[in-house]
RNA sequence: GGCCCCUUAGUCUAGUGGUCAGGACGCAUGGUUCUCAGCCAUGAAUCAGGGGUUCAACUCCCCUAGGGGCUACCA
């Protein structure tokens, strides 16, 4: 009784949630580029991390670079930031209790800041000119020296400041680094580090044009947003420990920091432009699932237990942890992302697909169809789930009728796990909703052109013109009949027709082509390929 | 040049002081089938190298090499 009476405030206090000590993180590009999957899987592991804690997840945008920043970076990485639907609690749009979340438009509170600083004597003015600091640092590497900033500045008066400053010297904030010492600091993913503050130099805090350095804006903005762990690339651990003298200096708190392994090209370096598709924008563009992006992302520097791949969000957010984030910078596989896509869109009911598919041919300029077709017997629309919801869900530019949905729900069915990529679409099944689709020579080479072809096309034709009833079963038995006739194999006509149908080798079952083409497609292609084939 | 990080098949990874080093993508082969996809079965392929420590090292330590990062009035 006297041990339970002891212990319990003493759990309570461990489990309570303390609302000063609340999981918030962030997530803060800079508009100088698209987002791309480096960046795309920093902020997921901060949306998870958030997610699965309970706490926040901040977008910030760090637009210090004048330069550099355009608006329309800004916009790309906001929708592709909504597109992988990872959104975020506070930040540009949504808005929030520590605001703004621009840097450009936090400007005084940087000044104030590092005036502060200065105040305290902890940062001091530097009138040194950018060329001046380039001969130098030229001059140091020269002499196989590290190229530090030689503190000119550093021993200024008060008297020669303030004449510089009547002057109207351009001149920018210094922080005053220690001689002597280290800093220490721990990486939840990699852990402790110490580094000497000799190899350290007084870096820029705030810039000519008045605008903060990076590293002075991040740390700044981290503590006054209260941010409590910094999950970033790991291009940043060797910026950690300007950082930790920062919070420091200012006097904050320092938060958790873990470093993700960075993710790069195929040859190893650095993901840039020349890698092709790095971009989120690309793959959106394509038609690739979100789902099936984030999930990829989610395994580039994260494994579970080396075994489950397959996530949906929700089972992301339920197993995620920065404990079992791996140190291994990761190549991005455009293969394995492409086969996890597949395996995310195999789990799509026919509801969504057909509103995923619609999307492609509507963009591809394919609907409206250039012909009609009747189906003798389509899939019954009654039982495609969720119908109801899909008809209202999304507008598309081309409102197809019950008919055209219950054919493109059939299409859909019969395709099977044929359909692995949504951007294949106009490829794979084009030929239904288009006379001007591309023939492969190769197909026609290997089956149409022989002389008997022709001729067994066109009685086909004839079999299948007659047949009133024109379903699958029907379809078949024409064509196993006609190839008992011929006294050939069946193969020797489904090949060709085939080809003669869809300008393919490969196809989903010929029948349901067949089906799907209906009568009057069905017997037209077959008649024009015996014409166009028959004169050798 | 200085400082820092990383190193398990082609790629992403699991893993332990004693394991047949596990899984996945990709690749190859066979089966099913009208082709393809799928599915099933099978297979090839890995602990960067060298020193230690230890009865024993992929695992711990050191060195080398390779890759990456930072060293900007870029972020």
């Amino acid at each position: 009784m006297i041990i339970r009476l002891y212990l319990k405030p003493v759990g309570r206090c461990r489990t309570m949630p303390n609302p000063e000590n609340h999981i918030r993180v962030r997530f803060a590009p800079s508009p100088t580029g698209h987002l791309h999957v480096g960046g795309a899987r920093t902020a997921l592991y901060n949306y998870l991390y958030a997610r699965k804690t309970g706490g926040k997840f901040i977008l910030r945008i760090e637009d210090t670079d004048a330069k550099r920043s355009t608006a329309e970076s800004y916009k790309g990485i906001i929708e592709s930031m909504e597109w992988l639907g990872l959104n975020w609690d506070e930040g540009p749009l949504r808005g929030g209790d520590f605001g703004p979340y621009t840097q450009s438009r936090r400007r005084v509170l940087y000044n104030n800041e590092a005036q502060k600083l200065i105040d305290k004597g902890k940062a001091y003015y530097c009138f040194c000119t950018p060329e001046r600091l380039e001969t130098m640092r030229f001059e140091m590497e020269e002499k196989k020296l590290p190229p530090k900033y030689d503190g000119r500045c550093r021993g200024l008066s008060e008297v020669e400041v303030a004449e510089r400053l009547s002057k109207g010297i351009p001149h920018v904030f210094r922080f005053k680094m220690p001689i002597e010492g280290s800093v220490f600091f721990r990486d939840i993913v990699r852990g402790e580090f110490s580094f000497e503050n000799g190899n350290l130099d007084d870096f820029v805090l705030i810039k000519s044009d008045g605008r903060p350095t990076y590293n002075f804006a991040v740390v700044v903005d981290d503590a006054h947003m209260k941010i409590s762990h910094i999950i970033r690339g790991d291009d940043h651990l060797s910026n950690t420990p300007r950082q930790v003298h920062l919070y420091r200096a200012l006097g904050y708190n320092l938060p958790k920091f873990a470093h993700l392994p960075m993710i790069l090209g195929s040859d190893h370096s650095r993901l840039s432009k020349r890698h092709g598709a790095t971009s989120i924008a690309y793959y959106r563009n394509r038609h690739y699932l979100p789902e099936g992006l984030l999930n990829y992302l989610a395994l580039l520097g994260w494994s579970l237990d080396g075994k489950k791949e397959l996530f949906t969000r929700k089972a992301l957010i339920d197993k995620f942890s920065l404990k079992k984030v791996s140190k291994n910078p990761a190549i991005f596989d455009n293969s394995k992302m492409e086969w996890i896509n597949s395996e995310h869109l195999k789990e799509v009911s026919l509801a969504g697909k057909i509103s995923l598919v619609q999307d492609v041919l509507d963009e591809e300029g394919l609907l409206p169809p250039e012909f009609d077709v009747d189906i003798t017997k389509p899939v019954d629309l009654k039982i495609v789930p969720g119908r109801e919801e899909m008809k209202e869900e999304k507008s598309h530019n081309y409102k197809m009728s019950d008919k055209e949905i219950e054919r493109l729900a059939t299409i859909i069915i019969v395709l099977g796990n044929r359909l692995k990529l949504l951007k294949n679409i106009p490829a794979i099944i084009g030929y239904f909703y288009t006379d001007d689709y591309k023939v492969d020579e190769e197909a026609v080479r290997m089956h149409l052109l022989r002389s008997e072809i022709p001729n067994r096309m066109n009685k086909l034709a004839d079999e299948y013109e007659k047949l009133k009833y024109f379903d699958r079963k029907s379809a078949e038995k024409v064509l196993r009949d006609l190839a008992f006739d011929l006294k050939i194999a069946a193969g020797e006509l489904i090949h060709p027709c085939r080809v003669a149908l869809t300008g393919k080798i490969v196809s989903p079952d010929i029948f349901w082509v067949v089906v799907l083409l209906g009568k009057d497609k069905t017997v037209e292609r077959l008649r024009k390929a015996a014409k166009l084939y028959s004169v050798i």
